[in-house]
DNA sequence: GTTCTAGAAC
DNA sequence: GTTCTAGAAC
């Protein structure tokens, strides 16, 4: 094909202009100036660089400016660069002036690109509302999310939920790594663990004690061992902690990345996360903890070392059995 | 996050 | 030859 197969625009959440198209694999520099009416003189005229691939699903930001630009809270850093998804949210300065990213199909019927800078208001008569980051399932292929933002879909599917009250939602892992395996979302947006601060201690103390009644309800929580955490630099966008069953018994269990991301320190309680909050007011990440996907895999009941998954699988039947063994005897 | 599959490991 | 892992996905 000649033509990607989409067409991406820089879209304003406050709607203080029209959106800007960033035309496939070129770079696109914003910052304050007619394009964006950003006058903050803390914002360069040259604050950020943008280059969409339409045909990948996202677009690379480079903060050019001192000051710093964010991507969902984080800040990307001078000179650095970052990917932005459809349904994260660009800060293009101190936290101020939010856009997203749209990918919409080439609408083709019109004659001519989108043009920011022409003074025809009519424009392309297609022009969609941009507000929703996530896409409507029931407008189909207006705009097509980017699989990290999954979650915010799933968590306000019905059919997904098992639990919900004013504060938080609670849905089925898609592809459970254990018996029992629930996600807790709060019903606001936090993207990341970067993003917790003091503020959101009592929402994950919420959480926790949602998980615990996940736990209290299932009919064999007597009988299997539940932890609930958080992933260290989880996949999915939103903050979700994960209520787990520790048998792992799942066919969804299928690699070292899967097995390590819950029985190593990969894997944060949620208790450790609520007193990191409380007693630094921010969650950090040590270093290295992306590495500790690769460790070999070790039995998370007695530390024993096995060569593959399915040796591990094997192994974990025989704690099953002895776990069986003692239950019928007491 | 998953799926797919080339090629490493056995 | 088969099993299994690990990296790309347009």
């Amino acid at each position: 094909m000649f033509f990607p197969m989409s067409i991406c625009q820089l879209v304003s959440q406050e709607e203080t202009h029209k959106p800007i198209l960033l035309p496939h694999l070129e770079s696109v520099i914003l910052g304050r100036g007619p394009q964006t009416t950003i006058k903050d003189k803390k914002c360069s005229r040259e604050q950020v660089e943008l280059k969409a691939d339409c045909s990948k699903g996202f677009v690379k930001v480079k903060q050019l400016g001192a000051n710093p630009t964010s991507v969902d809270s984080v800040v990307v850093g001078h000179g650095k660069e970052v990917k932005l998804m459809p349904g994260q949210l660009l800060h293009i300065v101190n936290d101020l002036y939010p856009y997203t990213v749209q990918f919409k199909e080439d609408p083709g019927s019109c004659k001519r690109p989108l043009d920011v800078s022409s003074k025809d208001e009519e424009g392309c008569p297609e022009a969609p509302s941009l507000k929703c980051p996530v896409p409507d399932v029931h407008s189909g292929k207006q705009s097509v999310a980017h699989w990290s933002q999954g979650l915010k879909a799933s968590m306000q599917d019905p059919n997904m939920q098992v639990f919900k009250d004013d504060k938080v939602v609670v849905i089925k892992d898609k592809y459970p790594k254990a018996r029992y395996h629930w996600l807790v979302l709060p019903w606001i947006s936090i993207p990341s663990l970067k993003a917790l601060r003091d503020e959101h201690c009592s929402l994950l103390k919420h959480m926790q004690k949602v998980a615990d009644h996940m736990v209290q309800q299932c009919p064999h929580a007597s009988a299997l061992d539940f932890r609930s955490g958080y992933h260290a630099i989880p996949s999915m966008s939103h903050v979700h902690l994960h209520v787990i069953s520790q048998d792992f018994d799942s066919p969804c269990l299928k690699n070292k990345k899967h097995w390590n991301s819950f029985t190593t320190d990969y894997f944060i309680e949620s208790q450790d996360v609520i007193h990191m909050l409380e007693t630094d007011g921010k969650v950090t990440v040590k270093e290295g903890t992306s590495e500790l996907l690769k460790l070999p895999l070790c039995c998370h009941l007695c530390r024993k070392e096995l060569p593959t998954i399915p040796a591990l699988k094997q192994h974990l039947k025989s704690h099953f059995l002895a776990k069986n063994r003692t239950s019928n005897a007491s």
